[in-house]
DNA sequence: CAGGGCAGCGAAAACGGTTTCGTGTTAATA
DNA sequence: TATTAACACGAAACCGTTTTCGCTGCCCTG
């Protein structure tokens, strides 16, 4: 077992200093260019690296960033995530994941346990519960402390950092005038329990549209469903006693669930009800029939939170300007699938 | 911006030397209860937590685990790394995550990365490149520095380690003559291109169960389809052309296209031909008909993992035993759903 | 020949902790 | 009263780097 090399150990075996073995690694001109190949052909044969938490340590930079997401069994986080991954390996930063479980508990421990040292910054999605409780505390601590910070998809208004959304109303608004457009009259909606902002940002522009076009909303239409959603009973139910032609639905599955309980009804997708769902994930795509869906483009807003966090990372040295804080809004874009016939 | 508080500037404010703040704070009960109280209370107040980076490079234990997987957008990787992230949580380590996305070079270099103080041991699966070209040098080298490294579900026999796999074979026989025992006479098998040793054990399975009941093996029955798995013309003229009873995929999107396709054709599923999939992820669940499935419990091959690996960590100072290293196998259960009629 | 300049290297502090090993003070003991 | 033990604390080494600042020689110049 070949323990790893040390500056020590190399300086020992050379009989130069720490410093200068330090130095000539970095080619640095102080050192002689007899010293400097004796030392990098040293290294090179003793496959020196140099330790990173030493390293860390000394420069008070980790070169990791810290991703806090609800779940990560979940396909928009995953793909954010993957953005995030991405774009930081490129710039040569590594990625610490915890997993909230949509627990405010959790998030708090793991940011705290994090905010010591190990990380130069955080990407984060907040926890159902934190929305819930709308207690910021720790987010306020690690900006308090100067560390960056980066809010997506769930966000609050409440804490100053950068964030990038979708915008979740537009959204809701454009695909349900697609579906007013394309005939539909009667449009049902499928969301979670509301407190969660993005389904509730979904229904003020789901709202919006049926305002914009004089349609009366009837609130027997919209349906709302337990944050696990396992209760089949419930929408079945709904559903057979239902009358409508269209369907918006806040995520993929319940809007699987309805097309499937829909046809089993008798009904026909797309021809006598329409189903739009957002998050494009692998359900809408291998479905049958296959699911029109909001392509959030989760990959994207990793990037960008990854690009924005960077950023501001390694701005942290010239604290110059009084930090101004963005959001951006990432564009969704309607995928077409069978399950409409959007003219 | 308050920064962060170190022992240096305890000791300076409390007028007591640094050794003393630091066993203050551990109850060292070298230190009387006035001092003890003392500090703990001031560092109570200005929210004192020691910095991580410098416990690390003092004890050279990062409580840090790093996780290479091929691919973080999928399902079955997702819930190994879930059971990961759990049990190292619970006992204070965090999971650093790299994607190699099936390239060897990607998992060459962030292992490297990693493996220069980052992190304390490996959890991974090979990347698709890595089992094709047979490449290990870059594990042995961890291996030898005497990092602990866990390796699941894709494997080599040519690493020693620890290892938690199912046993794919024995999957692939156990389900195939379920299918037989259900009066199958004619079933297909839609498998990718074979470096991934994964498949080509599940393979092996499905022939020995034919050949444990005496069917001949009908190779135009197995159809090999690329792993990126888009082009749906294939399998489209495979199915339509071919005459069988039943399929065993060796992932859930085969089956879903083809349960798709053979319903297209005017077949029935599950009374004129049966499906089972392997990997019980979403699509199984929520597609319709929902598939049978061979579910391989990845959360807990993952907690199973991680508790290997942190086992191997913790022990590493009583160096005394000649280490040795056990291959875990994780049951897999099949879950019955609406494309199979087992007996 | 004194002085300056430069090339080449090393000592030491610093990052923020932990831990070993003194050391000075006081109280108990012989 | 001299010795000793316990108590409470501090100095310093150490983990593995980076970096500043000196310190040698040596050569060149005036």
């Amino acid at each position: 077992m070949k323990k790893k090399i040390t500056l020590k150990h190399i300086a020992r075996e050379l009989d130069v200093s720490i410093s200068t073995v330090s130095k000539a690694l970095k080619n640095s001109d102080e050192i002689s260019r007899d010293t400097k190949e004796k030392v990098q052909a040293f290294a090179r044969l003793y496959n020196y690296k140099p330790n990173n938490i030493a390293i860390s340590l000394k420069n008070k930079r980790t070169k990791n960033i810290g991703v806090v997401i609800p779940d990560i069994v979940h396909h928009f986080f995953t793909t954010v995530f993957r953005g995030i991954e991405k774009y930081a390996n490129q710039r040569g930063y590594n990625v610490i994941v915890c997993v909230s479980d949509e627990s405010f508990d959790k998030e708090v421990i793991n940011m705290e346990l994090l905010a010591n040292g190990s990380i130069d910054g955080f990407i984060m999605a907040l926890s159902a519960e934190t929305q819930l409780k709308r207690d910021f505390a720790h987010l306020r601590e690690v900006t308090d402390q100067g560390i960056p910070l980066v809010l997506f998809d769930r966000v609050t208004d409440e804490i100053e950092c950068d964030k990038v959304i979708i915008d979740d109303r537009m959204a809701g608004l454009e695909v349900t005038e697609r579906l007013i457009k394309s005939g539909r009259k009667r449009i049902a909606l499928f969301t979670t329990e509301s407190y969660l902002n993005v389904s509730s940002k979904r229904e003020e522009g789901y709202r919006q549209a049926l305002k914009n076009y004089g349609i009366p909303i009837d609130e027997s239409l919209i349906l709302r469903l337990p944050f696990q959603f396992e209760e089949e009973t419930i929408s079945r139910d709904f559903i057979h006693s239902m009358d409508f032609d269209a369907v918006l639905s806040v995520n993929e599955i319940f809007a699987i669930r309805g097309m499937r309980l829909a046809r089993q009804k008798g009904l026909r997708v797309p021809e006598d009800v329409s189903f739009i769902g957002f998050t494009n994930g692998i359900l809408s795509r291998y479905s049958t029939p296959s699911l029109t869906s909001v392509a959030q483009h989760g990959e994207k807003m990793g990037e960008t939170a990854a690009a924005m966090l960077i950023a501001k990372v390694e701005q942290e040295y010239d604290e110059t300007d009084p930090t101004s804080y963005r959001t951006e809004v990432i564009p969704i874009s309607l995928v077409e699938r069978e399950s409409t016939q959007l003219s």
